[in-house]
DNA sequence: ATAGGCTCTCCAGTAACTGGAAGGTCAAGG
DNA sequence: CCTTGACCTTCCAGTTACTGGAGAGCCTAT
């Protein structure tokens, strides 16, 4: 299958499928005579559990991870179980800190009256030193 | 003042109070003989001013459409009140993502026993077509 | 034969810095 | 006067994860 009939079935920009070939991440299974990619059903597996653990913000180096495990047929789930949680806690704590900001922000919004006067809650808020 | 001083008092780093100079976002008030960057009581206010902006996540541009705002004094409440409600629209967008990869994340986690055998839910979780 | 639609590689740019190298400046101490 | 060390300067490269484009090769169909 060459590279865009992969990165369709993927779900994935054509660009991309080549950049993580470029980084090593996802190899094609093959190259043709003409130095065109070719990716196999197991490529392209690979492909579409790449984009999916991109999609719950895994970096490159934690799917590069995540992807050995999944390959390792004698892996431990506590292992991936691991990498996970860590996952997990990154995103929890963005959330806290977008609450934070999301409450801060309302908060100056509501104290602004939005008319064509200079006077304005945002701006005096955001030239508080701390 | 020299850059260290100001940067410590805008609460940067060195490296970016350069960097906002290079980028034309806030210049310093005055150059000593030697080339030496000079930071007045306003070019630090601007330097706060960005440095709260930027922790409420807005961007680069934004900030300079910001600074222009907090520069004019015939300003009016209502340009303001736009880029920040538009700001909180997005920070609001994020946080219903967040929330979706966190119950989803959540979920595979839970589902998974950790101990040393392979089988692992969140690997396949993530191994799903869609 | 040529048109189009693929594909290739390589280069550059994105956002917002950050790190490092090579070198100039300044005040204090010996 | 000289040196040491802490500053400061500029410029270049790297980061993350791609994305866009140029220029060229390949393949299929009409």
């Amino acid at each position: 299958m060459k590279i865009s009939h992969a990165a369709e079935r993927a779900g994935l920009p054509v660009k991309t499928v080549r950049y993580y070939a470029d980084i090593g991440l996802v190899a094609p299974s093959d190259r043709s005579a003409a130095g065109y990619r070719s990716y196999d059903h197991a490529a392209i597996q690979r492909l579409i559990f790449i984009r999916r653990a991109r999609a719950f913000g895994f970096g490159i180096s934690e799917c590069r991870e995540l992807l050995g495990l999944y390959e390792d047929d004698s892996r431990s789930s506590a292992d991936v179980k691991a990498i996970a949680k860590r996952r997990l806690a990154e995103i929890e704590e963005k959330q806290k800190e977008l609450q934070y900001l999301h409450d801060e922000l309302a908060h100056l919004i509501t104290a602004c009256r939005g008319d064509d006067r200079p006077a304005c809650p945002i701006i005096s808020g955001l030239a508080k030193p701390a």
